[in-house]
RNA sequence: GGCCGAUUCGUCUAGCGGUUAGGACACCGCCCUUUCACGGCGGUAACACGGGUUCAAUUCCCGUAUCGGUCACCA
């Protein structure tokens, strides 16, 4: 029996979560929960100078919204506490001393403009690589080239140092990627990395294969720029001593832009006019507020749809999943292995098949707020049926009230096109005759009897129904489209759809002539 | 540029040696609706290119092209 699953979502709080973040956090937990296994949540943040207020209080509500559960880790606690990495560095600082120790990696004292230099004069002497690795490192100051007392002597004398990982020079690393299969790297492709900065904080390659040893991580499933690292961390787990128990590797495909090269930007999302981040997130220097998709009006179960669909697929003919069908259908190996174009019309596909399901009374408080603010009454079983019409219309719920307009509003202007190819004799005459009929129409003003109140007239007038129905839409609402006329007269009421007649009647009848 | 990865309709994808190359979004058409939609039905549309391997390649191998990622004391 293999030991239990146990995957991690380890984000950096350095902004807001980005959706391709969701996904990658999605996927490890339908991963997760497929194999009976568990969640954790992991906060990245060893990098001072990008710590973002407010982000990881951010982190955990949009994960929270998307219906994604965290065992344990950052906010829930649990046996491998603390789980934010800034307040682990004795942990990281052990293990990378040990390291020192096991001559497998090395202080180095190294200044960045002495850096900079040593890159600069490979770069110029056409050098395979601008690095520091197993031979530039005999040219640098560092552990492996100073005297052992001199060493001693800077750091205790509080100079600052740079733990760097002693890369082999001639070494094949390889590793089984769940998603992609073998993968090789010589190791002469890979420097040697800096483990521990000088600030004595780790850099994401150390704590990172640290934390996912210690708390028992069984799958790394993370996005495809880590693969080119990947090699790296492999090694580090050599060296740890850890290979034996070191976690598989899955590395998703990226999401690309809607159109052009790369991935996707903070920017595309911003000139295709839509939502990149779960959440809305306030920038707290700039204050600068960019809506999410929930603001903008999307449902999480939409999201969650939308988003385990790019990039995988259960090879069934399945479109629309509940998050407990995504879990008992997800399979890491089915995968998609190229990046995956974002395609913000599928997302609203995918909401409007959601928004029909909602029930009325769930969303006729926010078409009523809506009305309201806008200076119509509007009583909550008026904005029951006026959801009921139109929600089955609509890919958000906040555009039920926009496509309501033709209900709260009596028309101002007439549509010209319809009216100039519709509004004639007969046109006159069924508007007429259908506004006497109504008249002594008594009690509930309902759509089926208005229906045959307006077939009965117009055949007593000898009319022909289809004939007269836009011309008849067009006096009522002023537009040649919109909901069900008859369910449109029944939320507007008879004393409104006479008045409206009317109206028409007195404007329109002129422009005939 | 080096290294790594990828490449099926415009987009998301199914396919895992023999298929009329399937589905979804978008687009177009028809039907339904004595109105508008929703919906239903149908249509246009793809295996990057060149070599192999094989009786047979979208599928396996090698090149080429293109795209993506990565080359920090950032994650």
């Amino acid at each position: 029996m293999s030991k239990p699953v146990r995957v991690r979502f380890a984000p950096s709080p350095t902004g807001p979560l980005h959706i391709g973040g969701v996904r990658t956090a999605l996927y490890n937990y339908l991963f997760a929960r497929k194999m009976g296994g568990q969640m954790l949540l992991r906060i990245e943040d060893t990098d001072q100078n990008r710590f973002v207020p407010g982000a990881e209080d951010y982190i955990m509500e949009a994960l929270r919204w998307v219906g994604i559960e965290i065992d344990e880790g950052q906010g829930v606690g649990g046996p491998h506490a603390p789980y934010r990495q800034s307040e682990r560095r004795e942990i990281y600082q052990k293990e990378a001393q040990r390291l020192v120790d096991e001559d497998k990696a090395y202080y180095a004292f190294d200044t960045a403009e002495e850096l900079d230099v040593m890159r600069k004069r490979l770069e110029e002497a056409n050098a395979p690589a601008a690095q520091y690795n197993s031979i530039t490192r005999m040219q640098m100051r560092n552990s492996l080239t100073m005297k052992p007392d001199d060493v001693r002597a800077r750091i205790d004398a509080g100079e600052p140092f740079v733990i760097r990982l002693k890369t082999p020079r001639k070494e094949e690393v390889r590793l089984n990627d769940l998603i992609r299969g073998w993968v090789n790297v010589h190791s002469s492709a890979i420097d040697d990395k800096v483990l521990l900065k000088s600030d004595g904080l780790p850099t994401y390659h150390l704590a990172n294969i640290i934390d996912d040893h210690l708390m028992g991580i069984t799958h790394v499933i993370r996005g495809e720029e880590w693969l080119p690292s990947a090699p790296l961390h492999v090694l580090l787990y050599r060296y740890l001593g850890w290979e034996d128990t070191m976690p598989q590797f899955a590395h998703l495909p990226l999401l690309l832009k809607p159109e052009g090269n790369g991935k996707l930007s903070k920017r595309d999302a911003d000139l295709g006019g839509f939502p990149i981040f779960p959440l809305q997130w306030t920038d707290p220097v700039t204050g600068v507020v960019a809506r999410g998709f929930r603001e903008e009006g999307y449902l999480p179960e939409a999201t969650i749809n939308f988003l385990a669909l790019l990039g995988w697929n259960p090879g069934t003919e399945q479109e629309l999943f509940t998050m407990d069908e995504l879990i008992a259908s997800f399979d890491l190996t089915q995968v998609h292995k190229a990046g995956a174009r974002f395609d913000i019309q599928k997302a609203q596909w995918f909401n409007h098949q959601y928004i029909r399901q909602v029930a009325d009374q769930e969303l006729a408080p926010t078409v009523q707020q809506q009305a309201e603010a806008a200076g119509f009454n509007c009583s909550l079983e008026k904005a029951n049926k006026i959801v009921a019409l139109l929600k089955g219309r609509v890919n958000f719920a906040h555009e039920i009230f926009n496509e309501a307009s033709t209900i709260f509003n009596a028309p101002s202007v007439y549509d010209e096109t319809i009216v100039a190819a519709k509004w004639n004799d007969d046109a006159i005459r069924a508007v007429t005759a259908f506004r006497d009929a109504l008249q002594p129409v008594d009690g509930d003003f309902l759509a089926e009897a208005i229906k045959h109140t307006l077939g009965d007239a117009m055949q007593q007038a000898g009319i022909k129904q289809g004939k007269i129905m836009q011309a008849m839409r067009v006096a009522l609402t002023g537009s040649g489209t919109g909901p069900d006329l008859m369910l449109t007269m029944e939320i507007i009421g008879k004393e409104e759809t006479i008045g409206r007649l009317e109206a028409a009647l007195a404007t329109l009848k002129i422009k005939v002539s």
